[in-house]
DNA sequence: ATGATACATAGACAAATATCTATGTGAGGT
DNA sequence: ACCTCACATAGATATTTGTCTATGTATCAT
């Protein structure tokens, strides 16, 4: 029942370092190779390839491989899943978990 | 210039717990009383008042005192702001830290 | 073949985080 | 006054996370 929530938690988790905020924020305007997001920050290359993995594995860019380089884009469709998931978590919806086992879901 | 990320990272946080997804979503149907909440979670009373705690630092929930009882309620202006963070991270602006210091943001 | 470049992987380590038990606090009821 | 209930705080601990150095692996140029 709380399937959504472990599946859809990668997704904040990724967005939950202001580092990948920026590369996100970054890539949103056009697809970047790692080393020109590399040069934007102060951290070394390893660290710039696990931040890049992160984002990666919650499928919420695309890497594509060039020749020595990897290019790194957004991946809309992920990013308009996850704001429809905000927008379900934060709105007032029938299949709840507030609903479930006789909760009145407020004052008594 | 990256005050932006770092004053709105902490709502990612906040929303990087499947416990918290699932308060924020069981809140947006309506006030709560924390052991209204806490009867959903196989987590103590003390967890439950520490995951509280990270949502109303952030300031996305509310909180009121009655008598004995603590209601919190979603913050929905928070939340638009969170929104629209989103947005402005995942769709190209003129503002980006891509475009500064002479990076010509994509492939040369 | 050799070397350089771009990136990934492995392992170490410090800091942050989620959870617990124990205890404190404040509000009501008797 | 005393007890109970609802919640917060303190401190301990195991896990996760962000970062580093060192090294491996392709790819390209010469």
């Amino acid at each position: 029942m709380n399937e959504k929530y472990v599946q859809n938690v990668g997704l904040f988790k990724a967005l939950a370092d202001t580092n990948r905020l920026m590369i996100v924020d970054m890539i949103s305007c056009g697809e970047l190779c790692a080393c020109k997001i590399l040069e934007k920050f102060d951290i070394t290359q390893p660290t710039l390839s696990h931040h890049m993995k992160i984002l990666c594995d919650c499928d919420l860019i695309n890497v594509r491989k060039e020749g020595k380089w990897m290019y790194y884009s957004l991946n809309n469709e992920k990013v308009q899943d996850l704001k429809d998931f905000l927008c379900s978590v934060t709105t007032s919806t029938e299949d709840c978990i507030c609903k479930e086992g006789g909760c009145n879901c407020g004052k008594e």
